[in-house]
Order: C-alpha cells, then sequence, then structure tokens
DNA sequence: CAAAAGCATTGATTTAAATCAACGTCCTTT
DNA sequence: AAAGGACGTTGATTTAAATCAATGCTTTTG
C-alpha cells in the first residue's frame, strides 16, 4: 500500500522516515471497481487521488450527451477535479475508474494542513502542478498548432501505456475527435 | 517601479518590508520596445517575466510559417517558456512585445535561491503556477469541447481588455482560427 | 505627404471533419 | 448458450472551417 505514492513523493522530496510515517497519518486509501464514480459533476471536489493501482478518466458532457476526456489518470497520477477542490464551487467535470482501481486519497483539509506544516509537502505540490502545467501546456500547443495525424502520432509516442489500455473511441474523446475521424486517421497512418 | 508586482505578492503570501527589500535586491527590471523579442525560438529561457506595464504574447511558428498565439501577457501577468526555463532545452517559443512594456525580470538564478531560501517565495510560486494551470485547464476544455461561437464569447467575457487591446487576427490565432473565420463569426454573433 | 504595410471584411471554392447509417466482431451477462 | 451491448470500421452525405483572392480602410514609415 501507498508504495507508488511514496516512490513519488521521495523521487521529488527526499523524506526521512518519520516525515513519511507523518504523512501516512493523513492519507485514506480506496478502491474503486471499474465503471465506479470517483467525482460526480455537481458535486464538490473534496479529495485529491493519487492513483496506485488502475486508471481513471476525468470528462465533461456537454450539452448534447456528448463526453470529452479531460484528463487520464494511470499509475503514478494525480487526478481530481481541481478547480472544485481549490475553490468549492461544484465539479465540473466527472472521474470514474476505467478499471478496477486503488487510490491514496489526500483530503482537502489533509492537504491545507500539510501545505501548512511540512514544506516539503509544499514543495511536492509546486513541482506536481508545475509538471501538470507543463503536460497540460504540452497538450495545447500540439491541439491549436498540429495537424490530426501529428496530434495522434505525439499522444501515441508520449503515452504507448495509455493507448495500450484505453478504448479508442477514448483517445477519440481525449483529442476532440469523433470515433469514426481517429478510425480513419489511424487507416491514413498505416498505410504509410 | 515594482508596484504591481509586489501588489501581486502580497495579495498572495503578505511580506514584510524587510522581506520586500531582500526580493527585490534579486529582481531587475527591463523595457522593451513593441515589436522587440524576448525570448527567441531556440534560446534558452532564461527568465520569468512579470509585465508591470504594456503587452506581450508568446507564440509558436509552425512548418508553415503560422502564428500560433500561445499566451498573451499583460499586466499583473507573468510571462515565459517555462518549460525551456525549467529543463536548459531551447525554447520553443517566442516572446515578443505588442506595446511598449516594462517587465519585473526574475532570473534562473534568483528564482532557484528564492525558492530555497524564503518559503513565502515558494508559495507564491505555487499559487501562480495553480493560477496558470486552471486557466490552461479551462481553455483546453473549452476548446476540445465547445463552439467557436461560445469559445469566442467566453473569451470576449473572461478577457475582454485582451480583446480591446490586440489585433483581431491574434485572437484568432490564440484561438486556432484563421482571420477570416473569426471575423465571420463575429458577424454571426452580432447579427443575433 | 505619399507610399506601403497591416488589418478586417467579404465572396468563391476546396478541404477536413462531423454526422448518419450499417455491419461484423468480440465481450458481457443473464 | 443465447442475447444484448460495446466497439471499431467503412461508406455516403452534410457541415464547418481553411484557403485563395480581392477590396477598402487605417496606420506606419520613409
Amino acid at each position: 500500500m501507498y508504495t507508488l505514492f511514496f516512490q513519488n513523493l521521495n523521487s521529488k522530496v527526499q523524506l526521512t522516515e518519520e516525515e513519511e510515517e507523518q504523512i501516512k497519518t493523513y492519507l485514506t486509501l480506496k478502491k474503486l471497481r471499474k465503471k465506479q464514480y470517483l467525482l460526480q459533476e455537481g458535486d464538490v471536489c473534496k479529495m485529491i487521488a493519487f492513483v496506485e493501482k488502475g486508471a481513471l478518466r476525468a470528462y465533461s458532457v456537454d450539452e448534447n450527451s456528448n463526453e470529452h476526456i479531460i484528463q487520464f489518470g494511470l499509475e503514478g497520477w494525480t487526478i481530481s477535479d481541481l478547480y472544485s477542490f481549490l475553490t468549492g464551487e461544484p465539479a465540473t467535470y466527472n472521474i470514474d475508474a476505467l478499471e478496477d482501481s486503488e487510490l491514496v486519497i489526500i483530503s482537502k483539509s489533509a492537504h491545507e494542513e500539510l501545505l501548512q506544516t511540512m514544506p516539503k509537502y509544499e514543495t511536492f505540490t509546486r513541482l506536481n502542478i508545475t509538471g501538470a502545467y507543463l503536460a497540460m501546456q504540452r497538450r495545447l500547443t500540439s491541439t491549436i498548432s498540429a495537424s490530426v495525424e501529428e496530434r495522434y502520432q505525439d499522444f501515441i509516442t508520449l503515452y504507448p501505456h495509455i493507448a495500450q489500455r484505453v478504448p479508442q473511441h477514448m483517445i477519440a474523446s481525449y483529442m476532440g475527435l469523433t470515433p469514426e475521424t481517429l478510425s480513419r486517421i489511424r487507416k491514413r497512418i498505416s498505410s504509410r
């Protein structure tokens, strides 16, 4: 339990045994069956989830009830509706499990207390959000400036493990495409 | 000088006089004439710039030499190629001034020293990057899930001051559209 | 001040992706 | 084992945006 979480944490800020133990008191574990929700749109997001095992997705649903995947969360990733978490506004995303999953949960109060009391946790948080920002920026840049072919290729090379584990129509959704279009893109690419 | 910068800083982490003075020793001012570069693609980004006055843009240029605006930076905003800044890799963006501008410059060494020595600066940095992440996420979400009309409306209501100050074709570029398309979108919207 | 450049608009045409529809395969799940 | 559902593919058609081209207006700049 918590092994991946602390591995991740220690790779960013080296912790002592005591610090690890202290942080552990703030954490809880949660198991989620495939298709279960971690968060539903409209609810307030009260935690940050670190994925120890399994796969989740965050997505929004538009007025035509089309789903748009905002983010995948596989092992080692953190997933949340950060806006809702930070502001207390109702969540605009749903988060659910694509596979049976195990999560390390940091509640809002735990997060705040750790930020106040443990400088290393703040550093960890800063590095995490910086990484998330850079990933998001890369994605946005490719969305507005590259062809759909390139974007798909980039996705595959950057996240091969996601491409292997997630149905293709979800990758289409993540890219803002219809499943049909992605299918045709793949055909075009393979015949070249 | 530095007034807006410290206003911004104090609104996030309340500083003492001494702390302000200490931080000041790490900062430099830079003026940029309209059209001047702050950063060119291929160079390593060695600073973070806070806009005291004026307006800048960060943009990439694709193989067809089309420009894609990644970010605007008006008064109170921070602009940089963060990936290049953090990794030391060559920048993939250009940053230049849309108007005569005044910037508060934080060099890489200044940034790192402040992070090490002043917890409040780390908090400030964390809050800044968090805000930038949320803004980026909002933009990405609207890009993949809303119609072009909605996206334009959202942009106008969210950033009315930008819409007033930058040419329309740059907003088109920011949205990943051609100037012609944005012009037609505006026409459609106004005739409703 | 005059020429040039930058900008927004409009029209005609092409191109890329969405939509609608059908089908086959593979899983679930009862 | 059978039925139903999810998934990916393919084809035909529609729709939205890009592209190409031209024009008038405004702002720079030599």
